[in-house]
DNA sequence: TGTATCGGATACGTCAATGTATCCGTTGTT
DNA sequence: AACAACGGATACATTGACGTATCCGATACA
């Protein structure tokens, strides 16, 4: 009840499962795609997770409840998640590829020659400062806090972004004179994702976007200049 | 059963209740003065309570759990308080309090003349990084991205700690050139606030204690020296 | 167009956690 | 020492969320 959003289904072409051992390959191209439809319900139970889990924290929210968001019922969801964990990381890992791809966009070919503040102008554009998504990804790091697996995937996710900031930073190395232990594209790289990290705790207690953008530019020209 | 803590009983003295109208106040210092078994019962209940959301989180933690860690039964809980949220909010202002205690203590009185990297070890040996309250503090910082009253309890404690690191770093203001966004007492606190909550983040990724106190020395005096 | 199969819905049983109502031992007072 | 009140334990009823087993309509392939 009070499913108003999808309720439309899609439609299939092929499965994961046992594969039905086709020695003679009828069609070349459907060995084990997931179906269609299939890929839409995860997507929309993803989405409708991601919302739930902002608003009412990963600890708050029950299946039922994402579901509902989502426009299915529980039998959707069991049939394309074993686990709330299991939603949840996969929630993750697509908002954070989402953000790496963003982040490469804007970062993405380098300019030659800039001026420090042009550089951190442009980190400060591609670093997100959307409040769902900090929220989830604090609880998503807190979750990592207690799982050694977990924590790897979040620092690997983490390294994608560092290693392109990286790649931007690495001028301002030269640009401006900095302590021998800042003297790389990385370790700069690490120190603005500290920044960011740090500024974004206000964030969660009610400071405005723009401010935190202000206050983020003035505390990374102050590192870097 | 499991209990083996605790058992053993305290010894009361007087209570909060609707006050049975002493009109002529018998002995003058017992007015509404909480029992004292009733203290140390809430007391057993906030460090039991901090263990297990360390350990499980929040979300995942049961009364029962926490009564259990502490040596009681649910009737103990519910006797001191009403909610689970309730005594996560005590235990939070409880180890906040502890916190700003110590910062205060270290960063006590200002010695006068001092180069800014001790100025940074002191601070530095000031700020907490204890994983256990790290991991509590980030999921009550969620609580108050969820809650304006939470929030502004949360930036009423972030305020006090704040004021005492400007306190020692209005010193650094006029040792060094800063940008002049940075050149005040406050604005310095919270940009070291800042660097250690984003240091801090790392933690829970996993990476120990003394490299990251390593970290965060590195960034501090490349910000303010 | 027929049909096997897939994807999601429905219905059901289970369980852990909650909150309350009540009871009993302990404590401080007279 | 007796007593009144307090603090915590015990017992109980309730509920909400979970996971599964099964069913039905939609879909792709022949």
């Amino acid at each position: 009840m009070t499913a108003e959003t999808p309720r439309t289904p899609g439609l299939p072409k092929a499965q994961v499962r046992p594969a039905p051992d086709r020695t003679s390959t009828p069609t070349p191209s459907k060995v084990d795609r997931p179906t269609r439809r299939r890929g839409r319900t995860r997507a929309r139970l993803i989405e409708a997770a991601f919302a739930v889990f902002a608003e009412r924290g990963f600890g708050r929210a029950s299946i039922e409840e994402i579901c509902e968001a989502a426009g299915y019922t529980r039998g959707a969801f069991y049939s394309n998640f074993s686990s709330l964990d299991e939603l949840f990381f996969a929630l993750y890992e697509h908002r954070a590829q989402l953000i790496a791809d963003q982040v490469g966009g804007v970062l993405g070919r380098v300019s030659g020659q800039d001026t420090v503040e042009v550089l951190v102008n442009r980190v400060i554009e591609a670093l997100t400062l959307d409040r769902d998504w900090i929220m989830v990804r604090t609880e998503f790091l807190l979750h990592a806090a207690r799982s050694a697996t977990i924590a790897a995937t979040m620092t690997a996710h983490r390294t994608v972004v560092q290693e392109t900031l990286a790649r931007t930073l690495q001028d301002v190395v030269d640009l401006t004179d900095l302590p021998p232990a800042l003297r790389s594209g990385a370790s700069l790289a690490r120190a603005v994702m500290a920044v960011h990290d740090g500024v974004v705790v206000e964030m969660l207690l009610g400071t405005g976007t723009e401010e935190l953008k202000s206050w983020l530019r003035t505390l990374l020209l102050a590192l870097l200049d």
